[in-house]
DNA sequence: ATGAAAGCGCTAACAA
DNA sequence: TTGTTAGCGCTTTCAT
């Protein structure tokens, strides 16, 4: 039991250990090594107070050579509790999920919590997003970034244990929610557009089903953005109709796409083209047209067809995006958008799952579903300027 | 235990069950309910051989019922594996690192392994990314995407666990590692620049104390990248001095203010403005000047900054990155870039990654440690041609 | 084909 | 302050 000369070597016998390689340094490996009991041991290495000040260090220090480490598997068998959230994100490589997991992620770790984030999967054939309910559930909350999903798949993939979704979630009740500001925010981007002038309006992202109507069921991030569109410009006397939206992916791909499939669009109908530059001159030379990006990966994808279509942004057309990447304020123009605030909105979703994990333990009941609105705020840029 | 009428409702007590709201269905309580053994149940969910098919399909149903789920806890404990992959990244929201992380989580995936994906941490109050040791393994191997770590932060981290580096690992041995192709990556680029005519060169986000000569120990992703530049260019006779060398952060901001710095410089030093487009001419006219970003992440900065400062790319100068980011392909100009292929890496990586998990559980000796190298190509955009 | 017993490694509750 | 007992939920023997 005294201490031994050796500072580093951590699989270091210290009295009978069997010299086994692959033998995994037990709790009960420590107590014989010490000469205490198991729990004196347990209750040393995790700063219970029960434990006189000298043992604890003589039991850390020797636990600490010995290179152990508690079984996870076992506390959290005792515990009912890992400690881990899970964050469940659509895709790694669209940056606005990626900015999500990022902040929430930093958030979770500072209030203690481990995080352990993982994507859908993508269905077999179809590109839809799914989620697989895992067998194996280790994590005391889950988080789902997950546009468009359903109440009763969360509750599904939840299985008792508190769940928040970000997302669409606007006929939600009893799961705790935070939605995009989507139809303020997208009414904010055409109002903005109007100001600038634009009595013409596109809207690229938007596929023919949408429903424009008033009292249709507005769900999902697409067709409630499009709709406070649609809503503010008519206010104006600005129309969207049919061939105002065009439908796209919400990728770079998609919106250099759409972008471009406009582009020949506006220089066939009211185009005249400029020897020597190129450019397009509209048949309203003093009103430019508008371009609402329903993302701002897809206005990303359209600055680039523009530039290589020779339509000026944004002296031809002005172009507003969503979401609000870092890359935009880089872009060439630089792009117009409707910023979330995502480390605020992280704050908040983690503090409410945190108490929410916190209410179940301890048995008190929760109050009642939570239901915010990720804080936005239009930057404008010279996409729009 | 008759098939009762209501399809979904999960929790319905089928028998004697207890009506306590927050009891988690045990598998002692579907032996209960089905008038099984435990052991019997578990082998029927498990699709063990030994149960006719009729219990099976009985056993199945109502534990299905009943909401069922193993407690993975428990079957860790038991199992001493949990079936999933840990990786660690760098940061969420940097492009390279999330693609990363998708890709490696895909085909972890498609290998049957769950992936829980967390973040280094930023440490108190330096920049640096540290790598918390978490209390708690519960994850049966690990990937780290960690541009500078040692291979005994790595081995500290794994603790006995197979492990696999991502990232500048010229010196690892015993570590499964997969490296960048740094070197021939760089050279490569350099040499296409060269053959772009560029004669003057310079690199940006190489800070002044990264060594130069041949002998120096050439450690992490920059100064490997930077020393093969400087080697390639030496060979035509182009001088990387200090003054070549422009320091900055690998972001946009970092590349921006770099560029922008460049661009005032090149027009003090030689740059004849022109009257009307204020674009910069340099001395040596018919050679544009190569900048040479050791990331696509500066180079995109830098094309926003030079677009501010009206130097003309490629006519002033061209431009090349490193990584392959998707979005380079929609920069105003295109980036060109030296790409890597993340999903071919993210493949051996993570078959090698199962290969260690299988052998390190089944007993068996693992061969020497891999050192592989992510398979890259240039590709020539606008910005350089 | 099915069941009984034992124990994975840990910690709450109680006893000393 | 320290030790003993019991058991979290599951699965691997080893009977039957």
């Amino acid at each position: 039991m005294q201490s031994s000369q050796n500072g580093v070597d951590a699989a270091a016998p210290t009295t009978t250990e069997p010299a086994d390689p692959n033998h995994v340094v037990t709790l009960a490996d420590v107590a014989r090594a010490t000469g205490f009991s198991q729990m004196t041991v347990s209750n040393a290495l995790r700063d219970r107070p029960k434990v006189s000040e000298a043992n604890r260090r003589k039991i850390k220090e020797i636990a600490q050579r010995m290179g152990y480490q508690a079984n996870a598997a076992a506390t959290m068998l005792r515990n009912r509790r890992s400690g881990i959230i899970q964050i469940v994100i659509d895709d790694f490589e669209v940056p606005f999920h990626a900015s999500l997991a990022k902040y929430l992620a930093q958030e979770a770790t500072a209030r203690g919590y481990q995080v352990a984030v993982r994507q859908s999967e993508r269905s077999g054939s179809a590109e839809m997003r799914v989620l697989k309910t895992e067998r194996g559930l280790i994590y005391d909350g889950v988080i789902l970034d997950a546009p468009n999903i359903t109440e009763s798949q969360v509750l599904a993939h939840a299985h008792g244990r508190p769940a928040l979704v970000i997302g669409d979630c606007a006929d939600f009740s009893a799961v705790d929610s935070m939605d995009t500001a989507c139809a303020p925010g997208a009414a904010d981007a055409a109002e903005h557009l109007w100001e600038r002038g634009c009595r013409e309006c596109y809207v690229l992202g938007a596929p023919a089903h949408w429903p424009t109507d008033e009292t249709a069921h507005r769900t999902g991030f697409g067709p409630r953005r499009f709709a406070a569109i649609v809503d503010a410009l008519a206010g104006h006397g600005v129309r969207i109709d049919d061939d105002h939206r065009i439908p796209c992916d919400w990728t770079l791909e998609g919106g250099h796409a759409a972008a471009a499939r406009l582009a020949a669009r506006l220089r066939e109908a009211h185009a005249v083209p400029v020897a020597g530059d190129g450019s397009v001159q509209t048949a309203t030379a003093t009103s430019p047209i508008g371009i609402l990006c329903l993302t701002d990966t897809v206005a990303l994808g359209a600055l680039r067809a523009f530039a290589e279509c020779g339509v000026r942004v944004p002296d031809d057309v002005r172009v507003i995006g969503f979401d609000g990447l870092a890359i935009g304020e880089y872009a060439v123009p630089s792009l117009s958008t409707v910023a979330m605030d995502v480390p605020a909105m992280a704050a908040t979703v983690v503090a409410r799952l945190a108490a929410a994990i916190e209410a179940q333990s301890s048995g008190a009941p929760l109050p009642d579903a939570m239901h915010e609105t990720i804080p936005y705020r239009l930057v404008a840029r010279e996409s729009s300027r």
